[in-house]
DNA sequence: TATTATACTTACCGGTAGGTAAATAAAACT
DNA sequence: AGTTTTATTTACCTACCGGTAAGTATAATA
């Protein structure tokens, strides 16, 4: 093979990977319906029935993305070992790489989240609601964890994993809704860490870390 | 005017209305990219030219039901008067209230939740940002005052703005976003008052109302 | 009653939506 | 090299999109 044909194929990126990548931008920024399959492939460089091609459809081009993102978010999730430490320790190191890991996929994680605050708009539905509630499940097992063995106050273990979860969710939610968020990863830790020291139990209340 | 023309009158809701209603219903359903003229005035019992007589295009129609939206979001965040009592008090009324008003009008809310985190999928741009906003900074203002006046310890305000208005609004979002919500309007009152609890200075802690 | 204004209809427009048939080019296999 | 498989193209399909022209019906006014 010489070397021209070799720098051809390096540097020409696979169709698949070119019409889901343009297709996740395009879902992303003007949603499934008015995102047309011509502007699809026009934008992948391709023609229209290569699209029908390797996906079969719009929907299964969609299908696909959307199979790539829950896997995503699962892989994610399971990542989130729970490190040793105290409840607390473990719950403000949760938020944080939840948060980090949202921030580096921002594009996924925000089509996730107009697929769960939105209509359908012609999509298939796709089943975000258990990533949220797989959240809100471990943070309530943590919860009980530390209300159990008084390192929090006899507290609504149900109050506060909302409280929790419902602060790193809005505060995940600004870094997907605006252009310059105004409150961070510092700010979400101030935040949990501030309802945190709040729960302690008097004994082991605790500053940020 | 004999009584069977009359009853006709009463009985037939105005075009335009309806054309509103059905537009609100059906654009929140499926979105508005996904919402076909066709089936707009179908819905309504009139025909297509009706709809571009009175709002002169499907984004008239649209802009319509979205100032009406703007119109309400900002009524009632207006009537969200800072009543009297404590700092904590008035926190949880102002919550209180912002979550019984937007469970008035779950389809405009949820529109505009949509429309907030969503690409804007054919429609005009529609600026949702400022209401978070406004309650931000209203959310903000009492805090500060709560701090300054020694009825919480010396917290980073920032911090516990967010927490409060990310556990509001989480919550409401579960309203907005499930058929059988978990959490309620108690569970919110148990959430923010747990935070608040956390927050409160040594001897002005204080349990729920 | 005739005229004007308002409200609504039928039929139509150009363009685009998702998808497909047939043909061709390129790659892989024998 | 010939054949088969895979990848891609051109041209086309039906149905639907938002919108409009011309006409008609109804209500209000002079």
């Amino acid at each position: 093979m010489d070397k021209v044909r070799q720098q051809m194929i390096q540097d020409n990126p696979a169709v698949r990977e070119r019409l889901l990548g343009e297709a996740l931008r395009l879902f992303t920024e003007k949603g499934y319906a008015s995102t047309s399959v011509r502007e699809l492939v026009e934008s992948a460089g391709v023609t229209k029935p290569v699209l029908y091609y390797y996906f079969g459809s719009k929907e299964g081009l969609y299908l696909e993305i959307m199979n790539g993102i829950s896997g995503l978010l699962d892989q994610r999730i399971n990542e989130l070992q729970q490190a040793g430490g105290t409840v607390r320790q473990r719950l403000l190191d949760f938020f944080s790489r939840l948060f980090v890991g949202a921030r580096e996929n921002i594009p996924a994680v925000r089509l996730a989240y107009a697929i769960y605050y939105g209509p359908p708009q012609g999509a298939p539905f796709i089943d975000f609601n258990r990533f949220f509630d797989t959240i809100l499940v471990m943070v309530g097992t943590l919860v009980a964890e530390g209300v159990q063995n008084g390192e929090f106050r006899q507290v609504d273990r149900s109050a506060l994993a909302w409280a929790l979860v419902g602060c790193h969710s809005t505060i995940m939610e600004e870094q997907i809704c605006r252009q310059t968020p105004r409150i961070g990863h510092d700010g979400l830790l101030s935040a949990i860490g501030l309802i945190l020291d709040g729960a302690a139990a008097k004994n082991s209340a605790k500053e940020l870390p």
